[in-house]
DNA sequence: CCACAGGGCGGCA
DNA sequence: TGCCGCCCTGTG
């Protein structure tokens, strides 16, 4: 592995706490110097905010070339993306959202590993964050490659790290083994969801084609992806926007504001129809800022 | 210490 | 149709 940087001009707004935080991604997490380090597809990246400059080294295979670096920093964070005018379009007339998308205006939608997002909002499923991300790291460290980062210069890099495991790796595992990965009832979902994957009973790269309804549709034949986890992979992985996670944050801010309904379906409807393509954006600001302000 | 949230699915009433 | 248990950790 090679250590690689870069730097961009920061792009409006963007804030790494309310990226990291506000609950698409398992595997980031905060250095003293208020740098985030995180684990994605094939390496990990490093990245600080300073003087209005968005810094970000990695460690990625020693063939990369810097262009392709670059590329995925800017594919990973949706830097291609005009996040003020979106906001601009949910909050017309609407000053409830305005005041969710002032709490949370630094947040941006990832495009991470639609395999990694299947395996791990099957693992959200009744569960909490902090036990998530350990489920996540357990499995990756016994079935993921290691990191090895000896010659790293950044010291937030310096340590050793472990990839998310491919469909091959992870179909080592037995049932019993990923109980031991601390995925309780949730293991044999993860099982037969990478067994489908490996004979191609569920083509992931497919679904990048596809409508979000259809894409939905196919996500959903997989024991353990219901409504909810469905939309976390389609938002979070597919950059399918018009995706509405509801949990139950989302199910009482929405009463609180909008809706008099705790049915998910009629919920989901409802922010289709008034937040259109940008539904799932609209769904992040609205989360964030209700899981961060507990009040009732 | 205990009660309960988490939000998918199968089983049971 | 609606509700409970599953597995287990974190929070109040």
């Amino acid at each position: 592995m090679k250590e690689f940087y870069t730097c961009f001009d920061n792009i409006y707004d963007l804030n790494l706490k309310d990226t990291f935080t506000c609950g698409q991604c398992f595997r980031w997490y905060e250095n003293e110097d208020a740098s985030y380090t995180g684990v994605i597809k094939d390496g990990v990246l490093n990245i600080i905010i300073k003087n209005k400059k968005i810094a970000v080294s990695g460690l990625f295979d020693d063939n990369m070339k810097q262009s392709d670096f670059e590329k995925i920093v800017k594919d990973y964070l949706d830097f291609g993306r005009d996040y003020k005018e979106i906001q601009k379009v949910i909050s017309k007339n609407d000053d409830s959202m305005k005041e969710a998308i002032k709490f949370g205006k630094g947040i941006r939608i990832l495009n991470q590993d639609p395999w990694e997002m299947l395996i791990s909002f099957i693992t959200s499923a009744c569960n909490n964050i902090p036990r998530i991300s350990k489920t996540i790291d357990n499995i990756s460290k016994k079935y993921g490659k290691r990191i090895k980062v000896d010659d790293a210069k950044n010291p937030n890099l310096r340590r050793e790290f472990y990839l998310f495991p491919t469909p091959n790796e992870l179909g080592k595992a037995s049932v019993e083994d990923l109980r031991g990965c601390n995925l309780g009832f949730r293991d044999k979902y993860v099982f037969e969801a990478t067994k489908k994957v490996l004979t191609k009973e569920l083509d992931l790269n497919s679904l990048k084609n596809m409508d979000y309804m259809k894409a939905k549709k196919e996500l959903s034949k997989i024991a353990g992806v219901g409504s909810k986890v469905a939309d976390c992979i389609l938002l979070f992985s597919y950059s399918k926007m018009e995706a509405f996670p509801v949990d139950t944050w989302i199910k009482q801010i929405m009463n609180e504001i909008y809706i008099d309904s705790k049915n998910a379906k009629k919920i989901e409807e409802y922010a289709h129809n008034k937040f259109g393509e940008y539904a799932g954006i609209a769904q992040q600001y609205l989360f964030y800022y209700k899981r961060e302000n507990k009040k009732t």
